[in-house]
DNA sequence: TTTAGTGCAAATGTTTTGCATCCAG
DNA sequence: CTGGATGCAAAACATTTGCACTAAA
C-alpha cells in the first residue's frame, strides 16, 4: 500500500504545510525542505504530494502561472483564495458562493460536480498603495 | 507597438478561436493551424496569444493539468466553465455567482478585485454513463 | 527481511527566448 | 525601406519516470 510509511521526508513536507500561513507551491516546499534536509529530491516532494492528494490529506490548486499549490485538508481549509497579482500573497476567502448553485447545475445541466476551484485576482491592501 | 500587424498567422489563430465551440489550448490551436499553414511555429501561436491577451482580445484560463486555454473576449464570454474530467469537454456555465460578493469582499477585506476564474469539475452527461 | 520510499538523472510536456530572416505597413 | 513578426532551434520551466539503493516496519 502506498503512502503508509512515515518517512523523514514526508514528515518534513507535512510540517511545512502545517506551519505555512498560506498554500505552498511544490517549488516552495522543495526550497524550504532543502534547508532541513539538504539532499532531499524534488521527485520525493512530488511523489509525496501526489500520495497525500490521493489520500485526501492535502488539497491542490492552480496558479495562473500553471504552478500547483498545496495546503492541508484540515476541515477549515478550502480552495478559495484572493490572490494578489503584485506580491502573490494569497488571502483566505472564507465564503463559498457555490453551495446553492451546485445542485441547480447538477439537475439543470445534467453535470455531476465533484469539485471546483475559485480564484479571485486583484490587489491586496498593501499593494493598492504602491 | 506590438500586436498591431494583421499577419496571416494572427488571422488564422483568431478565426480558429472564433469558430471554436469551446475554449482551445495552445496545443489545439497549433494542431489546427498546422492544417492551414503547415510551417507555422508554436512560438508564433504563443506570441500571438500573449499579444492578444495583453490587448484583452482574448481571455485565458487554466486546466487542472496546468495547460492554458483561450477564448475570444467578445462580451458574452467569461471564464466560468464546467469541465468534464473524463472527456475534457468544457460546457458553458452561464451564471456567475460572484456578482454581489465582489463588492462585499472589496470593502470587508480591503482587496481590489480585478478578475476571477471559476472552474467546476465533474462528469458530463455522456461520461456519467461510462 | 522485504518492499515502499528515496536520490539522482534523464525524459516529458508546455511555454519562453535568441536569432537570422521575412513581410506588412 | 524598416521594425514588428515569423520559423526554427535551443532553453527554461514544472512535473514525471526509470532505476539502483536505502531504510521503515
Amino acid at each position: 500500500m502506498a503512502g503508509t510509511r512515515n518517512t523523514k521526508q514526508k514528515m518534513i513536507i507535512l510540517s511545512l504545510l502545517k506551519n505555512a500561513k498560506q498554500p505552498l507551491t511544490a517549488g516552495e516546499i522543495y526550497n524550504k525542505a532543502l534547508k532541513i534536509q539538504p539532499n532531499i529530491a524534488k521527485s520525493t516532494i512530488y511523489r509525496n504530494l501526489d500520495a497525500m492528494l490521493s489520500r485526501n490529506e492535502i488539497k491542490q490548486g492552480m496558479l495562473q502561472s500553471g504552478e500547483s499549490f498545496y495546503s492541508l485538508a484540515d476541515g477549515q481549509n478550502h480552495l478559495h483564495y484572493l490572490i494578489c497579482k503584485k506580491c502573490n500573497r494569497m488571502l483566505d476567502f472564507p465564503r463559498c458562493p457555490l453551495g446553492d448553485l451546485e445542485s441547480d447545475i447538477a439537475t439543470s445541466l445534467d453535470f455531476e460536480i465533484t469539485d471546483h476551484t475559485l480564484q479571485i485576482y486583484g490587489y491586496c491592501r498593501k499593494c493598492q498603495r504602491n
